[in-house]
DNA sequence: ATGATACTTGACTGATCGGTCAAGATGTAC
DNA sequence: GTACATCTTGACCGATCAGTCAAGTATCAT
C-alpha cells in the first residue's frame, strides 16, 4: 500500500559502481550521482542509505559482477598453467583499455586502506577470492605436470596477486599492453 | 633588504613530504600543512606556490630522498642477485612497518593517475628510475652468472617494478611481512 | 473513491575546501 | 635611524561537500 520505486535498484547500483571504479570512493561526490543515476538525492539515501553504504554495496556487486566472472576459468576443475596465462592476458587488456581505471578492490585498498575498515573487509574477500582461484589453478597445474611439484602453491598464488595488483597500478601510469604482457611472460617463465 | 623567513624550506618541505605520504594529495589539507608544518597559510603560498606545486615539490623530494637512496645498491656495480633480494627484504620491512603507507609514487598514481599529468609524468621518473636498477643488477647478476643467459632483462625489469608495486597495495591491505617475503622468494627462485 | 504509505523533488544546513586580501611585524640596506 | 621589501597573521571569500527536512506526488489496499 505504497507508492513502487520508479528505477530498477539494481541498474542504478550498477551505475554507481561504475562511478566508483572510474573515480574513486572520495571522488565521487552525491551530485555526480545524482546526475549520472538519474535520482533525487532523497531517492538514493531511501533505497541505499548513506554515500559510505551505498559504497560498500557496489563493492559487493563488483565481487559478485567482475570479480567472480574473471575467476571463474581459474575456478574450474579444468584450470591449468594456460588458464592462469589466459587470466593474466585478459587483464592486461582490460586494465589498459581506454579508462584505465584498473581494478576497484585494488583502488580502494589504495585510497581508504585500513582507514576504512568495512570496505578494507570487503576488498580483502576479493583477494581472498583470487588467491583461491590461483591455488586451485596452481594445483591442477601441478597435478597434470605442468608445473614442478616443488612449487610453494601458497606463496606463488600470493605471489600471481600482487603481480595482479601490481599491473593495474602500471597500466594506470601509463605503460602499453606489450610491456605488460612482457612482464607477465617473465613471470610466468619463471614458474616453470 | 627585507624581511628573512623564519623557518627552513627544506625541512618545512620534509614535513609536507611525509603529510602527502600518509594522507595522499586530496586527503591533505591546507589546514593539515598549517598545523603540521607550523606555518601560516600565505607562508606556504610565498615560498611553495599553490597546494599543488608544493605536492609536485614533494614528489621530487621524495625522488632524491627517499627512492635514490633505496635504489643506490642496485644501481652499483657490484650489485648481483643479492641485491635485488635485499631491496625487496627493505621493501616489505618498510611497507608493513606501523603506518603502512606504502610508496608515495605508486600511492599518487594510483589516486591522480593520468588525470593529473604534472604528478604522472614525475611518478614515471622514479618508476624508470627503479626500471633501470633493476636493468643494472640483473645485467650484472647474469655477467657473472647468477641467473641464466637467456633471462629478458627488460621484461624482468618490468616484472621486478610490478612486484614491488604490488607489494606496497598488498601491506596496505593486511598482509604479513611474512606473506609477502614468501611471495618474493616465489618471485626470486622463478628468475633463477 | 479514499486513506495510508512510501517515493520524489528541491531547497536548505553547517562544515570544510583551496585560495585571497589587507594590515601588521620584522629584518636588511643605506 | 630610516625607509623599504618581504614575511607573517588572521580574517575572509565563493564553491563544494555530505546529509537533512518538508512539502508534494503517486501507488497500493481496502
Amino acid at each position: 500500500m505504497a507508492r513502487t520505486k520508479s528505477f530498477d535498484e539494481a541498474a542504478v547500483l550498477d551505475q554507481a559502481l561504475q562511478l566508483f571504479w572510474e573515480r574513486g570512493y572520495e571522488g565521487t561526490s552525491l551530485a555526480d550521482l545524482e546526475t549520472h543515476l538519474g535520482l533525487g538525492r532523497q531517492s538514493l539515501y531511501n533505497s541505499f542509505g548513506d554515500k559510505h553504504a551505498l559504497f560498500l554495496k557496489a563493492l559487493e556487486r563488483y565481487r559478485r559482477r567482475v570479480s567472480d566472472p574473471a575467476l571463474a576459468q581459474l575456478n574450474s576443475p579444468e584450470a591449468g598453467f594456460d588458464t592462469i596465462r589466459q587470466f593474466f592476458g585478459r587483464g592486461v587488456q582490460a586494465f589498459t583499455s581506454d579508462t584505465r581505471r584498473g581494478c576497484l578492490v585494488a583502488n580502494t585498498i589504495s585510497e581508504l586502506g585500513s582507514g576504512d575498515g568495512d570496505a578494507l573487509v570487503r576488498c580483502n574477500h576479493s583477494r581472498e577470492d583470487m588467491e583461491r582461484a590461483f591455488r586451485n589453478a596452481l594445483t591442477r597445474a601441478k597435478a597434470r605436470r605442468e608445473l614442478p611439484k616443488t612449487l610453494d602453491v601458497e606463496a606463488t598464488a600470493m605471489l600471481l596477486v600482487i603481480q595482479n595488483y601490481g599491473l593495474t597500478l602500471l597500466a594506470k601510469a601509463g605503460a602499453t599492453a606489450t610491456q605488460l604482457h612482457a612482464a607477465v611472460e617473465a613471470l610466468l617463465a619463471g614458474l616453470k
